[in-house]
RNA sequence: GGCGUUGUGGCCGAGUGGCUAGGCAGAGGUCUGCAAAACCUUUUACAGCGGUUCGAAUCCGCUCAGCGCCUCCA
């Protein structure tokens, strides 16, 4: 492709062409999810835009190491109640072991990866494996006077790190202007100013998950994990961190200032943050009460749902607006979807059984033309920071283009070999390989058994015996054996 | 309150200083035993008010409305 792949980089507020820190290799670190309770629809999103972005990548060749985390470092519920963290509340909850609850829940997770059909990444590193790297880094911290304890709790000093470094330089922010509308909490006590943040905190006598350290049995702050697991994966600087929106502040800017602090380097070149799954124009949160379980969606079995929308309608439906978009969830937007994705997927099974033959037919120049310049904008809309949206139109454009093959309203002759081979390496590529949509069974095979039963029993009715004999070979091929009994016709699957 | 961000046709949703996004829905047509699919054509756009420009939905300003972050959050 003549065009670069440009990105947008949240650090910068715009797009830029990427340039990998060593060629042909990629490192990108995603933040995963936080194995407490289900993940929902919204963090979803997040993982299906990096795993687009992780197949196009490698599909222009790049060699990437994709790292996406799991916290199961129970990280406390918010600062107003101290002392118990989701993951050991969860699990007094339901009277589980805290690991439980973390092996549950990210179980329940891979699972969701695999249907919808997403790759699995190169390490799935757990943040309670790095505790000994991140007691290391904040040693590091400390001793680069960045961080200070205070009964067997350390905090970073942001105040200090401003000093001479950028604090906010991600999100925008002055540091003046947080520590002014800090608020006024309980546990904010220990620490010199407001936005300082936890690297370590004390555990209270009930806090189930633990880990000795040289300050205190206790646990890591949350900003910490990503930082650590990023560097030992990825190195000291990487090309890409991605993320939800909800990450940028504060724990990204966290993340940065921590690295900073610790190796006197910017972690990451290319920052990217995915937007908001919204319901009725609100952010979809666990907190907000206002979130879709994915398997709600599979089985339409929610109070704002008319009906059941399949995985790869879900995806399809997310994969049409740009990851940088907020996208409103609805059952208009979610049926058309649906439309949307049989059409595309019915040209897949097309195009992949279609082979050039030679017709004959005048070669038409203009259709050439028009074919290359989609399969072209096909590349160039990845390229343009990865806009799946327009990528679809285009391959929506040229699914026109095989339509017409498929019913001879096209000649094969008059696009050529090459022009033909290309779209359909195109087209399949692109629905398959890099948005990754897949064709879907319809579930219930048995009411399609049933039907052809129901044409067995009115041939042999008929006495159409030859018409009787196709069915059941047909039939029987396909694992079913007919049973016609005195009490009548029957199927059953061969034993 | 601070900092952002968004406002596109019936719905969803890209994009851009002048060249058809696309999907769904609607209308007409081709094809067809019927139906569907497919293909072709087609209607209703860029929140409002100003400004810059030969030309703006696209840039600038103001107004209105929504949303996000500032607290755990993908």
């Amino acid at each position: 492709m003549v065009e670069k792949l440009r990105i947008y980089n949240s650090l910068l507020g715009k797009k830029e062409t990427f340039e990998p820190i060593e060629p042909p290799y990629v490192g990108m670190y995603v933040c995963g999810p936080t194995v407490y309770s289900d993940v929902h629809l919204g963090n979803m999103r997040t993982f299906m835009s990096f795993d687009v972005i992780y197949r196009y990548l490698s599909y222009l060749g790049y060699k990437v190491r994709y790292v996406r985390n799991i916290t199961d470092v129970g990280h406390l519920e918010s600062d107003a109640d101290e002392g118990e963290d989701k993951i050991s509340k969860k699990a007094r909850l339901e009277n589980l072991e805290p690991m439980e609850i973390v092996q549950r829940y990210t179980t329940g997770f891979h699972r969701l990866t695999e249907i919808f059909n997403m790759l699995p990444p190169s390490i799935e590193p757990a943040a309670t494996g790095h505790i000994v790297e991140q007691i290391g880094m904040i040693r590091q911290l400390l001793d680069n006077g960045f961080a200070y304890e205070v009964n067997g709790s350390i905090y970073f000093d942001v105040s200090k790190y401003n000093k001479d470094h950028n604090y906010g330089k991600l999100s925008g922010r002055k540091i003046e202007e947080m520590m002014e509308s800090g608020r006024d909490l309980a546990s904010q006590e220990e620490k010199r100013n407001t936005i300082d943040f936890a690297l370590w905190k004390k555990a209270t006598p009930e806090h189930i998950m633990r880990w000795p350290s040289p300050w205190s049995d206790g646990f890591p702050g949350w900003h910490l994990e990503c930082s650590v697991m990023g560097t030992k994966y990825l190195g000291e600087t990487f090309d890409i961190h991605g993320g939800g929106l909800d990450l940028q502040f504060p724990h990204h800017e966290c993340e940065i200032a921590q690295s900073v602090g610790a190796y006197g380097k910017d972690p990451v070149r290319y920052w990217m943050h995915t937007n908001m799954l919204t319901v009725n124009g609100q952010k979809m949160s666990k907190s907000l009460g206002n979130s879709f379980l994915p398997h709600e969606l599979f089985t339409g079995n929610h109070p704002l749902l008319d009906e059941a929308y399949s995985p790869m309608t879900t995806k399809f439906f997310m994969l049409q607006s740009h990851y940088s978009s907020t996208l409103d969830f609805s059952n208009e937007a979610l049926k058309a979807a649906r439309k949307g994705y049989k059409r595309m997927i019915n040209g897949l099974r097309l195009i992949k059984e279609m082979e050039f033959a030679e017709d004959g037919a005048e070669r038409d120049e203009k259709n050439i033309k028009q074919i290359e310049q989609i399969v072209s904008m096909c590349h160039s809309s990845m390229n343009d920071d990865f806009n799946t949206a327009l990528t679809i139109g285009q391959l929506f454009n040229l699914l026109k283009k095989i339509n017409s093959l498929h019913t001879g309203q096209l000649g094969f002759g008059a696009i050529g070999r090459e022009t033909f081979d290309k779209m359909k390496s195109t087209y399949i590529d692109f629905v398959e390989n890099i948005l990754a949509l897949k064709e879907e069974d319809p579930s219930d095979f048995k009411h399609l058994v049933e039907a052809m039963v129901e044409i067995y029993r009115e041939a042999k009715f008929r006495k159409d015996f030859e018409q009787v004999d196709k069915l059941r070979a047909g039939l029987k091929a396909n694992g079913i054996i007919v049973k016609d009994m005195k009490t009548g016709i029957e199927w059953a699957y061969e034993e």
